[in-house]
DNA sequence: TTGCCTGGGAGCTCAT
DNA sequence: GATGAGCTCCCAGGCA
């Protein structure tokens, strides 16, 4: 057993640990089923886990397709899981994680589905999108009920870092590209930045001539960066909120 | 009018 | 203990 072992381990117990104390006892249960099925499987190596994912590999699952826009979800071939473990250190699960997460279980798909998984961009189901804040309440131990304004205020948040923002249509949000491909989806290539993007985003300063300077640090990011090259690659950029997130000339490498 | 969505901002929890 | 990140929570306003 090594000592990367040990750490995963831990980290999988201490998921375990918070979603049953936070399912079992309300009749939540049922919405973790696969995450609870692959967590409870006492995992001891990486040649354990089924399917061909590689916890070496940032992309978990490499046969995704491309589903048709707003078309009924695309059952995955194999368990739609990546371990909290893969996280540096003790960090929280983080809610676009939960997201990406939610929308590769077949579970959740009443809730929350990719709207182009080429592009990233997923939508919550009106219907059932409640449900899916109430999972992401428990999944975190909160002691209120999550609900949906307040998952999504969360969800705008990251519009000021690039890592998600709102698409124009109802309901509808998309991950940032470099976030999607560390999350091990199949986002489109990133633009180079200088560093190698996939799972290490760079450090780079970004000075973006806002005319409000206070305005800078949102988008002192790589994600800044990748986002202003991608969005102008395509056709769906009218859809996007483009104006007061991502200033479309002012971009500055320093 | 009502419900849904969005944005501001204060406050809390946790990791560093 | 200080600090910053990442939410959480509440509220107000816009829109269909």
């Amino acid at each position: 057993m090594t000592t990367l072992d040990n750490d995963i381990n831990q980290h999988f117990q201490d998921a375990i640990d918070v979603i049953q104390q936070h399912t079992v006892d309300t009749g939540e249960y049922k919405y973790y089923d696969p995450l609870m099925r692959m967590c409870c499987h006492p995992v001891t190596h990486p040649s354990e886990v089924p399917g061909p994912y590689d916890w070496n590999e940032p992309t978990p699952w490499p046969h995704v397709r491309v589903d048709d826009p707003l078309g009924p979800p695309v059952p995955m071939e194999y368990p739609q899981f990546y371990p909290i473990t893969q996280r540096k250190g003790r960090k929280k699960l983080r809610l676009y994680e939960f997201l990406h997460e939610a929308l590769g279980d077949p579970n959740t798909a009443d809730s929350i589905q990719w709207t182009d998984r080429g592009t990233g961009t997923f939508h919550f189901i009106s219907k059932n999108k409640e449900k899916l804040a109430e999972c992401w309440g428990q999944r975190k131990g909160n002691r209120k009920t999550m609900t949906y304004q307040k998952m999504a205020r969360a969800l705008r948040n990251y519009s000021r870092t690039g890592e998600i923002v709102k698409v124009r249509r109802k309901l509808t949000y998309q991950f940032n590209p470099t976030i999607l491909d560390r999350l091990g989806g199949i986002g489109h290539p990133v633009p180079s930045t200088g560093h190698s993007g996939v799972g290490h985003p760079g450090r780079e300063v970004l000075l973006h001539q806002q005319h409000n300077p206070a305005e800078q640090s949102y988008y002192s990011s790589t994600a800044a960066l990748d986002w202003h090259s991608w969005y102008g690659q395509y056709a769906l950029q009218g859809d996007y909120e483009l104006a007061p997130s991502f200033p479309s000339s002012t971009v500055t490498k320093i």
